[in-house]
DNA sequence: ATCGTTGTCAACGCTAACGTTGACGCCAGC
DNA sequence: GCTGGCGTCAACGTTAGCGTTGACAACGAT
């Protein structure tokens, strides 16, 4: 609100976009990612943002005027780009069994090549926001954002039913399934180490598609309770 | 450290267990869980659960020693007996893929049974504990625990490739899909709102044993990269 | 009746984080 | 060589949480 003094040169500087001034805001977005990666938002200071670049504290407020602000940039991108390919793959033509794939490898892929952004946003619970110190309008439009991902995969799965290509009897609980496998990626997927994201999202397309049971049974106790 | 005052009032209190004394500090305990729920570890305060309570926040401390003291209340138990139950059921006779079936349905009902204790601890992520505020000894705990659910059903899948009953061509991937599909429950399951934890852990154990693929087809484009 | 225990709470000191201010050294362009 | 913006940083005021202290009112046991 103050526009006062750092403010008011923060603003104008982001206006005239200076050279190396974006570069400087990137570097500070990078370690931000890294840090709320690390501590998560809440457990996180622009004390240890700063640290990690041997800086100051005071320094940061001339590229990002609050925490909140430096979240924002740090997921903003990242995950509308996510949001946007699965929207993407959901509106594809082709069966829905090859879009399901696509849309699972495809998310990984975008985890790896945003990471660890994606794994910032994946880590907040958006929905308990309300009762955080996360900006609360931003959270929102995250929300939202995490219902279109979740309708466009719902898209593909009743799709699937009705090419034949799936047979899901509880659509919801299967998106819930699907996304739990994928996101739950951001506990132990770090890019660089062990299998690709490429190979993963097939690895796991493969199972969820097929499932683990030996073929040549056909058992299942199955159903409800 | 300090054993002064209100610390050496509630070591005695604690031992010489009063009767409703037990029973406030539960309460105190399940507002814990509740607050930690809704906020998260580092966002919550003792001001939280105090004014949950309707009480002071300085008349928790005749109950518990500190937010870490709460936390560790609130999670152990659950926990624990989640562990347990997986180690058990891994342990147990019969073939690999009822025993697993039966690990997913018996972990769900444990997350509706110690709701919302279970949630707490899943929401935080444990092994990154060493740089957040949470006690760090019991973190280590924590972790542990995680290993041996992991490694319970990892037993399970290895067992379901001997006796041929569980076809799993990458078993650690396959340990973090399940894992994941049902951790990620803390994110949409409510007891008493829906299915039973009985019901959706028996449709999940479906999808992930047969998939989402209609019968009548062999396809699978497959496979790593 | 009185005394001690029990549960509570107002108040304190301390720490850490936030966002702001004002000024400093430095290099670029004139 | 002078000047002006640029990036930095020491220092400030403020807020919020922590854990502690000391006392008070209620009540049960003696």
């Amino acid at each position: 609100m103050a526009k006062s003094g750092i403010g008011r040169r923060r603003t104008a500087a982001l206006r005239d976009h200076g050279e190396g001034y974006a570069q400087r805001r990137n570097e500070i977005i990078a370690a931000g990612a890294q840090v709320f990666r690390d501590k998560g938002f809440e457990a996180s200071s622009l004390r240890d943002v700063a640290e990690r670049l041997g800086t100051d504290r005071a320094s940061l407020y001339y590229y990002v005027a609050s925490k909140n602000e430096l979240f924002q940039l740090v997921t903003q991108r990242a995950v509308t780009e996510v949001v946007v390919a699965a929207e993407t793959v959901a509106a594809q033509e082709g069966d829905a069994e090859s879009r399901l794939r696509t849309l699972i490898t495809t998310t990984m892929e975008k985890y790896e090549a945003h990471f660890p952004y994606m794994f910032v946003y994946i880590q907040e619970d958006m929905n308990r926001i309300h009762s955080s110190s996360i900006d609360e309008v931003w959270a929102r439009t995250m929300v939202e954002l995490g219902r279109r991902f979740e309708e466009a995969l719902m898209r593909i799965l009743h799709d699937g039913g009705r090419d034949g290509s799936l047979a899901i009897s509880h659509p919801h609980l299967a998106m819930n399934v699907i996304i739990g496998a994928v996101n739950w990626s951001h506990r132990w997927f770090t890019p660089g180490r062990g299998s690709t994201s490429k190979e993963l999202g097939n690895q796991m397309a493969d199972m969820l598609l097929t499932g683990f049971l030996a073929r040549g049974q056909q058992d299942s106790s199955s159903s409800t309770a």
